[in-house]
DNA sequence: TCCCGTTTCAAACAATATTTTGAAACGGCC
DNA sequence: GGCCGTTTCAAAATATTGTTTGAAACGGGA
């Protein structure tokens, strides 16, 4: 066993593993990352892997959970302050964050990464991700865009208008090396972040203001009384991700 | 060697193990297909591989090449009675098309589902997918948009807007699961397909609208003559997709 | 029927990846 | 310094996966 009381070293050692693996799982995916790479990106012995993590699935786990630490610091799309501005200016904020996520720096934040891969090809941990990752984002999202459509927006109206612009953001993690490849002037724009925050901040709140003026001239024209807005589920950015059995395909796995 | 003159049998065995393949490198990318898994799909033997294809790498390629002719059939994006219609009903049907691809059926289209790992972790023929299917795509969009937009857009203008498009679209490749585990109600109607195509073709339509009113706007505020319109590249639906070497991440590989 | 090129097959082989092992190195503490 | 739990290491054992092999089955002509 390892890892008693107060150990001292070895947790050098685990970051740098940590780090590495969030690499190589983020260009890979689970099952195409081979731990030889991981060790040697992190410039560890093989066999650390094991005595650290318990095995290849192990140290997935234990990336997954620090990565999401990681992420619930940096590029929140929720806080105080946030909560504070215009929706309108909520929504440039979110859009903004996300690109950041996923164009900000040469790869695509890590944890962003592995949740496109695991949308894809997914592991035993895909629900964890799912719900410790995308849904608080998309929660967020939702409860902004029901801000932004008024108190006459149905569940689906909400749900369209989120996914519209879910899926303008998420093209550039998926995506980016289409857009690296077919679109070279925008993607070389060293502001290119900005310009297409610009643009799909506008293009979403002006689809929004024109499915809000239509919700409520329908309600002046056919002078139906207004629904009350439904209870919003909070939407936090906290992200467990609880150590649980993780593997590969269809084999036998340690308990 | 194998198919001289006239081969009679065998080319059942090699269909079937090309639509094994292709669902198998859909499921998992390259890399994480394992060609015991192909051949159970197929119900042939572990050296069919070989002896047809020469091996994993001959089999990827042969499955592309197979997919792209399949692609140039069903699922068409370009053709004279397209062509007939309307810019906006142009671009409905592109919509359309593209939904069903990804989510007409239980599985996305295969190639589809090809080049989606492709993007997250390319392998050496990422160039020919990228060139044979994903351009002619975007080139077909960006040519609707050009006309949707009016003569006074720029590259820019039209770059963007037609990224706006694909993104909404690809969303549904990519994040076809998180989709289904988000929005299951909307993702369990019968017609989804039809809703978002609506969804997403009014949305984009209204955007368009806006853009073209705004540049039109700023000329005759500005009263500056009216630039020609860009001769537009003919985007050609067809694919090719010509064998290449194609391999594993970076080792040796036959000639 | 026999011949012969083609195709299939089970088994062996080779290459790649992961996990285990046992010994050595480290570092605090007596 | 000498002990002891922790951590590292090179090497070996396993497991998994891709490729090769040699023999057998097939099938259309002579």
């Amino acid at each position: 066993m390892h890892r008693s009381g107060l150990a001292t070293a070895g947790i050098a050692t685990e970051l740098r593993l940590l780090e590495a693996a969030a690499r190589e799982f983020a260009l890979h995916g689970f099952a195409a990352a081979r731990i030889r790479d991981i060790v040697d990106g992190a410039g560890v012995n093989l066999a650390a892997v094991n005595y650290h993590f318990g095995g290849k699935g192990g140290l997935y786990q234990a990336t997954l959970a620090h990565l999401a630490r990681e992420a619930r610091d940096a590029f929140p799309v929720d806080s105080p302050e946030l909560r504070a501005m215009r929706p309108e200016d909520q929504f440039r904020a979110y859009v903004r964050v996300m690109l950041m996520r996923y164009l900000g720096q040469e790869h695509a934040f890590p944890l962003s990464s592995i949740v496109a891969h695991e949308l894809l090809d997914p592991t035993p941990a895909f629900g964890q991700i799912v719900q410790g990752v995308s849904r608080p984002q998309l929660d967020r999202l939702a409860e902004i865009v029901r801000a932004l459509l008024g108190p006459r927006a149905s569940g689906d109206d909400v749900a369209l208008a989120s996914l519209s612009a879910a899926s303008q953001l998420t093209f550039f993690l998926f995506g980016r090396r289409l857009f690296e490849a077919q679109f070279p002037a925008l993607a070389a724009d060293p502001a290119v972040v900005d310009r297409l925050a610009g643009h799909i901040s506008a293009a979403c709140l002006a689809a929004m203001r024109a499915t809000r003026e239509q919700l409520e001239g329908e309600r002046r024209a056919r002078l139906t009384p207004a629904r009350p807005a439904r209870a919003m589920a909070k939407g936090e950015i906290g992200v467990d991700l609880a150590p649980q059995a993780v593997l590969r395909r269809s084999s036998s796995d340690s308990p």
